[in-house]
DNA sequence: TCCTCGTTTGTTTTT
DNA sequence: CAAACGAGGA
């Protein structure tokens, strides 16, 4: 591809992005507009015009699938090989960079480079221990560990330390003193077990960078061209890291759009895009406002929803395009009739076949349940994004934990994950005393073990026959160094499953074979790993690393499918045909949300709007006036959302109009607009 | 230590 | 409607 190839067919403001390569940019691209398009000729275009060589690129992506992607078009566009040098240009997440450079100079943190890298899970066991050993929590009923991690995790990613925690940072002043006790003995534990949590991957790269300042020049130096995509979604140490690299040559480029930002609950703030015009100086602002992806009606339908949120930054989507059809609005009388009507719809519209045109979009990951039941009595193929995770099942996070124990030995938390996982008589009284000795001793609980079982004054310490156990568990992992030494990763799992007794113990289980599948292809997936570090970080961020829920056949993956994915997951996909379902008050607006104020309930709308940009052509929005929510069966009244939509464009499907909110519906006499009925 | 059964509980989004 | 928890018996 020549230079001029890759700018001839861009419309003038992305024609500009993509040329204005030094200094601050901010790239402020509306859903549809070209935005991946503009990213990747961007890189490509810094490249073939040798302004840099690819290693002095940094380019953050929001998810590890995009980084991917946007490396192979890029080769791709420039004729390269993505593996030759064009490998050693640094794409990916912020997460992965923040591994990447703490592996590096783990030491100067007082760390190994072979850290474990810690997940929700995890973190809250870590806690829930934490808090046990030291004596529990005076209001035990609100703070459980779940909400504990949260809210360390929120303190880290505003780069608040346990050391600064003051009333500001806590909603009941009483509470200050012990919180940040249990936050300071959580990033002990961390570094006593040699791991880091994805807040610490962030905030330990800032610790490091400010406390070694020729580190910190390396890596300004070296990254002489800096990218972020969805900056709207970026949290203040992400914010930091920024500032601190641009520091110096300056060119930093920004893209992002403020009405679909969706992560605050993740720390990220909206302000970074908001301010950045006045947090960098003399920063060029380019608006791509044209739309190429939806429909005029889709387009003016979203942009009326989103025009109800206030403090947004001032940028008008446009379209050449024709109006095309309108919205359908399906009410229906159940969610099980909600997800008959989609699966009853998709077939109609598929009439050859083809099901990759058509998504269905959901709020929360639960919902996908009844459209996965709907779709297979249909025989209508699916995947599912987003939705339960494989690398979440029990039996893959049980392998994990057998490979973080042979990768290290400091992994307590992987330890006590296994050490009964399957049954060999090892209980919490074994537990319990190990970790005494831990303490004591100062080892790792591994070690401990060692200790106990090897040493005659610690031996009376336990039964015979659990010491016995714990003697063969100590060997197995012994022997799986040693297989992981001589014939790699790969065989050690295959060493473990058989020699634990673990793929045995599945025999019993009713699950068996589904899980047995799971670990094979956790083990296909180790294959292409030489080293089980490597394979364990990408584990532990790449989230749908092992092609989670596809489904094979004979002939090789599936690739004729509908697409079922939570709204968050859907964020840069796009559809012929989206169905976005459960469009409904205390759904859409989410329940949890609302008792959080305004700003919340502004993020559920641009949650709404991200949903409806998604669609090409054709966008249903359905709700179910019954459902069954755990024990109970609530009425839900349609989305507050959609009484934004122009009237004009929605043609009404399903059950009458006339229980509609606003019309005071007959029986129910509903005065209310937004009341929740229970019957 | 393990297993089972009844009870409680808490419900969003994910790197 | 789960999964997590606690009690009590084998």
């Amino acid at each position: 591809m020549t230079v001029h190839s890759l700018i001839d067919d861009l419309n003038t403001p992305q024609h500009e992005a993509v040329t204005t390569t030094d200094g601050f940019l901010m790239v402020l691209a509306g859903a549809g507009s070209g935005k991946t398009r503009v990213l990747t000729r961007r890189l490509a275009w810094l490249l073939a015009n040798e302004v840099c060589r690819p290693e002095e690129i940094l380019a953050v992506t929001f998810t590890n699938k995009a980084a991917r992607e946007m490396r192979e078009r890029v080769a791709e566009m420039l004729g390269m090989d993505p593996t030759g040098s064009m490998s050693r240009f640094w794409i990916g997440t912020f997460h992965s960079m923040g591994a990447r450079i703490l592996r590096q100079h783990a030491d100067r943190l007082g760390y190994d480079s072979n850290f474990v890298i810690l997940d929700t899970g995890d973190q809250e066991r870590l806690v829930k221990n934490l808090v046990a050993e030291s004596g529990g929590f005076a209001r035990n009923n609100h703070w459980t560990p779940r909400r504990l991690v949260q809210t360390i995790s929120r303190w880290k990613d505003d780069g608040v330390g346990p050391d600064q925690i003051t009333e500001k940072h806590v909603l009941f002043p009483k509470d200050r003193v012990r919180l940040a006790e249990i936050y300071r003995g959580y990033q002990e534990a961390l570094k006593r077990t040699n791991s880091m949590d994805f807040g610490d991957l962030l905030l330990n790269c800032l610790m490091l960078w400010r406390d070694n300042e020729d580190l910190l020049d390396l890596y300004r130096n070296r990254f002489r061209y800096l990218l972020v995509d969805e900056y709207q979604d970026t949290n203040k140490v992400q914010y930091q890291w920024m500032k601190w690299l641009a520091t110096g040559h300056r060119n930093l480029c920004v893209v992002g759009d403020d009405d679909q930002s969706i992560y605050s609950w993740r720390g990220a703030r909206l302000d970074n895009i908001l301010n950045f015009s006045d947090d960098f100086p003399d920063t060029k602002v380019i608006r791509l406002e044209q739309n190429y992806r939806s429909t005029g009606n889709i387009l003016r339908a979203a942009a009326s929803v989103i025009s109800n949120n206030d403090g947004r930054m001032d940028k008008t989507l446009w379209t050449e395009g024709e109006p095309g059809e309108p919205l359908v609005l399906y009410s229906a009388q159940s969610a099980e009739d909600e997800a008959e009507f989609v699966a009853t719809e998709i077939n109609s519209r598929a009439s050859v076949g083809d099901y990759t045109p058509f998504s269905i979009l959901v709020r929360t990951s639960r919902q996908t349940r009844l459209f996965e039941e709907a779709l297979g009595i249909h025989r209508i193929p699916f995947q599912v994004v987003g939705g339960l995770r494989f690398m979440e099942r029990a039996e893959v996070k049980d392998a994990l934990a057998y490979l973080r124990m042979t990768a290290s030995n400091r992994d307590d938390l992987a330890f006590e994950r296994i050490i009964n996982q399957p049954r060999r008589g090892l209980g919490p009284t074994t537990i319990e005393r190990l970790r005494d000795l831990s303490v004591q001793t100062g080892l790792p609980l591994l070690e401990a073990a060692r200790l106990a079982t090897a040493q005659p004054e610690h031996q009376k310490m336990m039964r015979p026959a659990a010491r016995n156990s714990l003697i063969r568990f100590i060997t197995l992992i012994d022997q799986t160094r040693q297989t992981l030494e001589q014939s790699g990763p790969r065989a050690a799992l295959d060493y473990l499953l058989v020699h634990s007794g673990y793929l045995e113990s599945l025999e019993s289980s009713d699950r068996g074979d589904d899980q047995r599948e799971n670990l094979q292809e956790l083990a296909a997936k180790l294959s292409q790993y030489s080293s089980l570090t490597a394979f364990l970080e990408e584990a532990a961020l790449v989230s749908d690393m092992a092609g989670s829920n596809q489904t094979e056949s004979e002939q090789g993956p599936i690739t004729n499918f509908v697409t079922i994915s939570t709204l968050h997951a859907a964020k840069g996909l796009e559809f012929p045909v989206v169905f976005l379902v459960g469009v409904e008050e205390e759904m859409l607006p989410h329940k949890m949300a609302m008792k959080d104020g305004e700003h919340a309930l502004e993020e559920e709308r641009r949650l709404a709007y991200v949903g409806m940009t998604r669609a090409r052509e054709k966008l249903y929005l359905t709700c179910a006036r019954q459902r069954f929510l755990f024990r109970e069966r609530v009425r839900p009244l349609p989305s507050r959302f959609i009484a934004e939509i122009p009237k004009e464009i929605i043609e009404n499907k399903g059950i009458g109009t006339r229980h509609r909110r606003g019309v005071g519906g007959g029986r129910g006499g509903r005065t209310t607009a937004y009341s929740w009925r229970k019957r």
